[in-house]
DNA sequence: CTGAAAGCGCTTACAG
DNA sequence: CTGAAAGCGCTTACAG
């Protein structure tokens, strides 16, 4: 605890109340220039300063909000929670940050001490929002919370996403217009993330609507922090059965499979293209840049503070899913389908 | 606040006293079965979950820890808060984060919010070490913190880092093996981290010990959140006086100028070598691979929290720096200078 | 303009 | 084994 300065004794020096220290901190009412002076004083030279744990527990306001987000080291997140905290401290408000490392029986634990410790809301992204028992804790606490990333459908839930299903659909069709036809949907675990699994839907409904098949799925044990991952990784991946283009739901994983072609021989894009999904700034750096769609990642988490401000502060707001626009991005990772060597008559 | 049920709630659908609530939930006395099956009974029903408001005031501990970096979109401070993440939660403590964007006058700030916020104590990542209002104010206040990154030279203050100077002489020891010897070193406002200095400082020694001149030095600015850096960085990157190999203090800008360097024609590493620092896992996958002194974000984040849960318990503590061991990381953005077609002889 | 007092939700000696 | 009471650091009616 700090100093162990409390306001009895900044009171105690300045020779008054602490009901008077308390008005002339908060400048809750009229106090004297003399008494005002020397409670200043007092706090300057005891280096006092407020403990907010006494006010929150008199106020019942904690300024206080929580973030859930399944990982810090995918960028995705890392953004946006700069984009929350960004607001957030604009509000006066603080942040407590916890992550899920994609565990969803974490959710509940998580948001149990969050709930301990009196957040007045929450921005978070939860492996299914339609289905979650966290959300469901926190729908009885009462206590407000916004989604981030998730894009619910049977619940109306408030979240701030895009729209996945169109966002994967138009990036499947600019590569079924670049005339491939073997596309397969590269991902991890992805059955357990309501994004992941919406970005598929997208997927396989731009290939029926084109006459193809069903895209070839692979999942894949990637998590990004282990040294034998990348071997793993390639080892799958040469058990596809050839095909043109890898659609990966995001652009960490993306990457990857990118570096894990390149181990086992195949070139990108010229032997495989090669997108993801999310839009990550290092996407635009690297050689070939990473075509992918776009999420104003920032923003998202802008919005989703600003939406959660506004319910902590009882100012109505729509349920409901806030879609913000994705955008295609182009890069040197997709390329036209190389010529048919075998197969086609 | 969630739910606004209280301990005498519970109290009172139990048909006992407050204090007996407490105890069964904390299991801090006997109590008898009977009791204690009401109580938990009563908990249940009520979904009620003890204030940690209420908990902190009265114990005087937070159970909550601070994190302050300079920026979470930096994968180097995004894989070190999730090992401290990792760490607070093992020891049931909760994180609250901050982030100075780097600016070193909002260090101050942040302080003074986690102390109102009563931290137990706090991690990090300051623009200078051994000048520091903000850490003054920590010492002052008696609160215990680690430093992450920082390697303080002139205080003692404790710290986990690596050896910044051999880093760089390490790095540029390869460099210039590879027959380097016009080396400019890239960084942006490095003289506002202690960390860029001391590489800055390496690099130069470095230089000297094989006698070759000092580093051209470009300072750039480059914070990567704005759409008109790229281009901004390629043209500075035209006023060096043609250098064969670019050291950048952090890996993100590293990747940043191998894109700007591409931009203007120059290829890497054919016609300019170019190498980072920090080992961000993303610098594995690209092509070309960033060479790089790789620190171990991850297990120093671990240890940082380590140190700082030894000190909340007031076990021994030596202070001043904890060197953990960086390792060169070879990268294909490196390679043997290009042979002189002018100036030579 | 200022103070005494109550009380926010807990824990913990102190009794019994 | 259990309860009444004090008190952690504040804020805020209520008086004056």
């Amino acid at each position: 605890m700090s100093g162990a300065v409390s306001i009895r004794m900044v009171a105690a020096r300045a020779g008054c109340s602490i009901a008077t220290v308390s008005r002339v901190i908060n400048g809750t009412a009229q106090t004297s220039d003399a008494v005002r002076e020397r409670v200043e004083e007092a706090i300057s030279a005891l280096e006092y300063r407020p403990s907010e744990i006494g006010r929150s527990l008199k106020t019942r306001k904690t300024r206080t909000i929580g973030i859930v987000v399944p990982s810090f080291t995918n960028p995705v997140f890392a953004s946006s929670i700069a984009g929350v905290e960004e607001v957030a401290r604009a509000h006066g408000r603080t942040v407590l940050l916890s992550a899920t490392e994609y565990h969803a029986e974490r959710e509940e634990e998580i948001i149990e001490t969050l709930l301990a410790k009196q957040v007045e809301g929450l921005v978070l992204t939860v492996a299914d929002a339609d289905n979650s028992r966290a959300l469901d804790r926190l729908d009885a606490a009462r206590v407000p919370y916004v989604l981030l990333y998730n894009q619910p459908a049977r619940t109306n839930r408030l979240a701030v996403s895009v729209d996945n299903i169109a966002g994967a659909k138009e990036l499947l069709g600019q590569l079924i217009a670049l005339g491939h036809s073997r596309i397969a949907f590269v991902a991890g675990r992805f059955r357990t993330s309501d994004r992941s699994l919406l970005r598929y839907q997208g997927c396989v409904e731009a290939m029926r609507e084109a006459g193809l098949p069903d895209p070839e799925v692979l999942e894949v044990d990637y998590a990004g922090d282990q040294p034998e991952e990348p071997d793993a990784l390639a080892a799958q991946l040469r058990e596809l059965r050839s095909p043109t283009a890898l659609f990966c739901p995001n652009d960490l994983l993306a990457l990857a499979v990118i570096a894990a072609s390149r181990s086992i021989g195949m070139k990108v894009p010229a032997d495989v293209s090669v997108a993801g999904f999310d839009g990550i700034s290092i996407g635009k750096m690297i050689e070939p840049s990473l075509a992918t769609i776009n999420q104003p990642t920032r923003a998202m988490g802008v919005r989703a503070m600003e939406l959660l401000q506004a319910l902590c502060q009882a100012d109505p707001v729509e349920p409901g899913v806030r879609l913000l626009q994705h955008q295609f991005r182009p890069g040197g990772s997709i390329a036209a389908a190389p010529v048919e060597g075998n197969g086609g008559t």
